[in-house]
DNA sequence: GTCTTATATTGACATCCGTCAATTTCCACG
DNA sequence: CGTGGAAATTGACGGATGTCAATATAAGAC
């Protein structure tokens, strides 16, 4: 895959306001160190209906933005069981914005 | 207008791949030291029929962009006679990367 | 197997977006 | 004035997009 679809790809899914507040929410996990209501909490990671909660969108809207940004690359999905734990890909948001730094 | 607003827009703009075309022709004047062929040549800025030769889209399609790329900081438009002269505003972009690294 | 829960897929809807042809506005120059 | 060139605006069109309800798929628990 050619890195200008790769780039495409990247600024599409960040220019959503939904998919940036995912993104931050995946973020916020990191510090927050989920405990009590969460489900089995393996690590800085959300599953689809954890995200649904916060976010506050219906389950196939989540689920189609977690595509996206899995396709972009920007978030990781780790299938365990009946869920999907999906993690910042902290590397490919950096190179993103190197990336718009150089060929802006 | 609230910062966020203000990522928006940005990120809306610069998420189109005509409108990133048009940003690096920009940049690409400003080393490029435009002669002969150019109508007036004030420094490095380029008129919207300039822009419309080397994109090669319609004049109202090039007049809409630089329109989004105005409202959005982007560049910087010079009303001169019946030109209009655009620059990019470099402080504006580095502002995006900016802080599109750290909301992000 | 059946039930329950998590996620994906489908289909539909309204809205937004990029593009162009046609027209209008603006402005310099005779 | 009027003419001509540059840019903006309007209107239309097709295609993409965000959202949801309904349904399907997957997978663990009983």
């Amino acid at each position: 895959m050619s890195d200008d679809t790769s780039l495409d790809r990247a600024l599409n899914a960040i220019a959503d306001p939904t998919r940036r507040r995912i993104l931050r929410t995946l973020k916020d996990v990191t510090t927050e160190s989920k405990s009590a209501n969460s489900k089995i909490a393996p690590g800085p990671c959300l599953c689809g209906g954890e995200i649904e909660d916060r976010i506050r969108l219906s389950q196939p809207t989540i689920s189609h933005h977690m595509a996206i940004l899995t396709k972009a690359g920007l978030v990781e999905a780790n299938k365990q069981g009946q869920w999907r734990w999906y993690r910042r890909n902290e590397k490919a948001i950096r190179q993103v914005v190197k990336t718009l730094r150089g060929k802006l």
